[in-house]
RNA sequence: CGGGGCGUGGCGCAGUCUGGCUAGCGCACCUGCCUUGGGAGCAGGGGGUCGGAGGUUCAAAUCCUCUCGCCCCGACCA
């Protein structure tokens, strides 16, 4: 590709809006272009990127024996009522009616179109297992979108569903995805952890998230620094050691201290002169099972998917003023375990006591209380969300925090919708059985993002060569000077005939400029040719990512490129 | 939805508080000269109903009312 005749215009400076390295600088490379919130058109230059990655997905989903299908983003409302969600999805799933008033939707997912596909389609065990996928825009209306395509309302997305006629089949299907995805991801250049996940309150049972490990990364992730466990923290779990319950209990009863106005963790610290860590919070929670109390350590926070699991309630919801104020008598704020009687669990990581809590009165807080002694605790669990230095659940290690970017989740379903959907075949004795499912999403878009977010420097874009949309410049410092102009001409259409993705700077700029532009859109490789190194033989190859020069005569200019590439990932024909 | 901020040429901004000649600057763009190893220089030039509507005023980018859009923080969220 000529630069000078590429749909490219590059930005000197910073896009205002913009906050995240990626963002910025996929708006700067002429990457993408915004058309409203959240909503982004893909320039050729970030469309170049976003193919590759799509190649590279089709490769291996194709591999793995997945099936690409492509369903419509439009979907009636009658399969969303078929499997419950037009109710409960709420407000990300973007509605609306068409001329004859029936309603539709731009589909954020696909599950109820294929299970509505494949139910008709296979009737036997003999047609089982089948994975379908297919690379799509979806739609969901996001509250906030942010940080550019990383989370946007519209995006592309890869999502493969399968369908097995038993545990052990669907179990494998799972795994060839996991596979996948690992394969997927490494072809990609990309430092990456699969993490095990929350699969949340009606989703399946089992989940794992491929996240691209990157600082500013949305996800905070627990990581063992011994094993290879890692989770996500709303999935991490932590070593289970039953703090027994002594009755060591010292001084006398509770004792009550007038506390005006104080309600926060942090306001009874300060007014009481006492660590987070020796005060238990009291956190109310609507459930569809009643009303409970969460105690947790002042300096914890509460994981409400462990508290749920550990209830077994369906929903939970912090309680609002007035359900608190039934089930403790005072306002919010003064909550506590002593005297309470609805049901209580106890976070596993508190001690017996002494601790400071609410005092179920306005403006009243309790010292030395002791949890054995003073409340009547229902059960102890692990509820709360898990913290760099906790144990790891599974060998001595500890945990450690690091964060990453969620670019694929690999989900087991089970029965959730081909049971509401009846997605049903005969078994081998003609017993019907509804399929079992498994779904497996790729944000397409947030990869090539992910790929950014994690590899840039402060002169631009580093693009992991697999994904990168060339990966070699030709760079003629003097357009107008025949021989260099030639010479760059040459190397050019050498290294095009092998396959390879390259782009010459043809344009009649000043070298500074074509410098900036080449580091700033990130490609790979630069070869450099001027007319001072012309005169003594030589040109040069430099590589973006570490600055490496390689001063080397234009005649060697295929086979040096070429060998530098050969085992990166990327194919080259290097017989022409 | 709550809090904060911002809408002035393609991009980044000044001007708004304190209304007043023709709305300005840098980058980008066009023409010419010059220049070619890290975003050069000079000269000339094109492009903006100042987000929109209404109002106040002799006069509105500037003041008032309404409205739309965008960004950040939070809440919410299969």
């Amino acid at each position: 590709m000529k630069f000078s005749v590429m749909f490219l215009k590059t930005m000197k400076e910073d896009p205002r809006d913009a906050e995240v390295a990626s963002h910025r600088l996929m708006l700067r490379a002429g990457m993408i272009k915004k058309l409203a919130s959240g909503i982004y058109s893909w320039l050729p230059y970030g469309l170049l990127a976003l193919k590759k990655v799509e190649k590279i997905i089709r490769e291996e989903m194709n591999a793995s024996g997945a099936q690409e299908v492509l369903m419509p983003g439009v979907q009636p409302c009658e399969i969303w009522q078929e499997s419950g969600r037009w109710n409960v999805y709420g407000k990300e799933l973007l509605r609306f009616k068409d001329r004859k008033n029936a309603d539709f939707c731009l589909g954020p997912t696909h599950e109820e179109v294929i299970t509505d596909m494949v139910r008709s389609e296979l009737n036997s065990y003999k047609d089982l297992p089948v994975t379908l996928y297919q690379i799509q825009a979806k739609f969901r209306d996001e509250i906030r979108p942010r940080f550019g395509v990383m989370r946007a309302r519209e995006f592309m997305m890869k999502d493969a569903y399968s369908f097995d006629k038993d545990d052990e089949s669907a179990e494998k299907s799972y795994e060839a995805q996991y596979r996948a995805y690992e394969k997927i991801f490494e072809r990609c250049g990309l430092r990456f952890k699969a993490v095990e996940a929350d699969s949340g309150p009606i989703g399946g049972n089992f989940s794992h998230e491929f996240m691209v490990l990157a600082d500013t990364g949305e996800d905070l992730i627990l990581s063992c620094s011994e094993c290879n466990y890692a989770a996500n923290v709303e999935k991490a779990e932590i070593r289970k050691q039953e703090k027994a319950l002594p009755v060591k209990a010292t001084g006398g009863s509770p004792e009550k201290v007038h506390t005006p106005d104080i309600r926060t963790v942090e306001e009874v610290c300060e007014f009481l002169g006492i660590e987070p860590s020796s005060l238990v919070k009291t956190m109310i929670y609507n459930t569809d099972k009643g009303i409970v109390a969460a105690l947790i350590r002042g300096d914890h926070e509460v994981n409400e998917a462990k508290l749920r699991r550990s209830l077994g309630v369906e929903s939970l919801e912090l309680a609002d003023e007035e359900m608190i104020a039934k089930a403790t008598g005072a306002p919010r704020g003064f909550a506590g375990p002593v005297g309470l009687n609805i049901r209580i669990v106890r976070d596993i990581s508190l001690d017996d006591g002494p601790y400071v809590t609410g005092a179920n009165e306005q403006d009243y807080h309790v010292k030395d209380v002791w949890l054995s002694r003073d409340t009547r605790i229902e059960k102890s669990d692990d509820i709360r969300n898990a913290l760099p230095g906790d144990d790891c659940p599974r060998c001595p290690g500890k945990l450690e925090a690091i964060r990453g970017i969620e670019v694929g989740h690999v989900f087991k379903l089970g029965t959730k919708y081909s049971k509401t959907m009846h997605a049903d075949f005969l078994d081998e004795k003609g017993e019907l059985k509804p399929m079992i499912m498994g779904c497996y999403g790729i944000g397409v878009s947030r990869v090539v993002a992910a790929a950014i977010e994690q590899n840039h420097d402060g002169d631009g874009i580093i693009f992991p060569l697999p994904i990168a949309p060339f990966a070699v410049i030709v760079l003629p410092l003097d357009s107008r000077n025949e021989e260099v102009a030639s010479t760059a001409n040459n190397i050019y259409m050498e290294l095009k005939k092998t396959g390879l993705d390259v782009l010459i700077d043809d344009r009649d700029l000043r070298p500074g400029f074509k410098f900036k532009d080449a580091d700033l859109i990130g490609v790979p490789y630069r070869i450099t040719i001027g007319s001072k190194g012309l005169a003594e033989g030589l040109i040069e190859i430099r590589e973006r990512a570490t600055g490496n020069v390689t001063k080397i005569c234009p005649a060697d200019a295929l086979k040096t490129i070429t060998d530098m590439l050969k085992g990166k990932g990327i194919i080259i024909d290097s017989k022409n």
